[in-house]
DNA sequence: TTGCCAGATTGACAAATTTTGATATGAGGT
DNA sequence: ACCTCATATCAAAATTTGTCAATCTGGCAA
């Protein structure tokens, strides 16, 4: 079983922007459609389009159609594997040992 | 009290690398030195220390010099913080509310 | 159907990150 | 002091990301 490294690379990418952690601080405070977002940000119509899709591709995000809107919320299911995932990727074995392999 | 965008965005370009990864699962296992870590990764030297200085950077890592060698073990506080920091950035506030801008 | 509006997509460019190879630094050992 | 080994640093090239402007798409209403 491969690790598939590249897909939790994709999970954190959603935090190493500052467009995409000020829509999320945005969406902490509820769904948002993109409207809402754009005009609280410092960014064009397309750029924030490149954001959401990054966002929605980390599956922190998702999104809802409503007529023209588009809108963004919080995944209730990806946020929490998030989370589940860094301390999973932090969390020191119960077993684990000092490295042995240069001893003078 | 601006935010430290830029920072938070820091704490998690550790993840967003196979290299970083790869290491950080090391890790997991116990202190290693460099090259103990070179051993089982496909990257040259200087691209080890590139990455070990991003993880270092992030605080999910820490090192610690023995004559000629370097250790490095995951942080026993930044790895934490990071937890947190998600769960924090990803926490749906308790009075969240709909967006009421797009109306038909 | 036509026209309009919200967003998505695309392509060109700029900026940031990663890789690579060469060189520097600094701890030991002789 | 000199040599060697482990690792850091630097600079250039390669790759990836982010930005911007223009264009496309799909829903709605007239």
């Amino acid at each position: 079983m491969e690790k598939d490294y590249q897909n939790q690379a994709r999970i954190f990418k959603a935090f190493c922007d500052e467009t995409r952690l000020r829509v999320l601080e945005m969406l902490r405070d509820g769904e948002k459609c993109a409207c809402k977002l754009l005009e609280n940000l410092d960014c064009g119509q397309s750029g924030l389009s490149y954001h959401m899709k990054v966002l929605l591709e980390s599956g922190i995000v998702t999104s809802r159609q409503e007529g023209k809107w588009t809108y963004y919320r919080i995944c209730p299911e990806g946020a929490p594997a998030a989370v589940s995932l860094v301390q999973e990727l932090t969390t020191i074995a119960s077993d684990a040992i000092q490295c042995e392999c240069c001893e003078s």
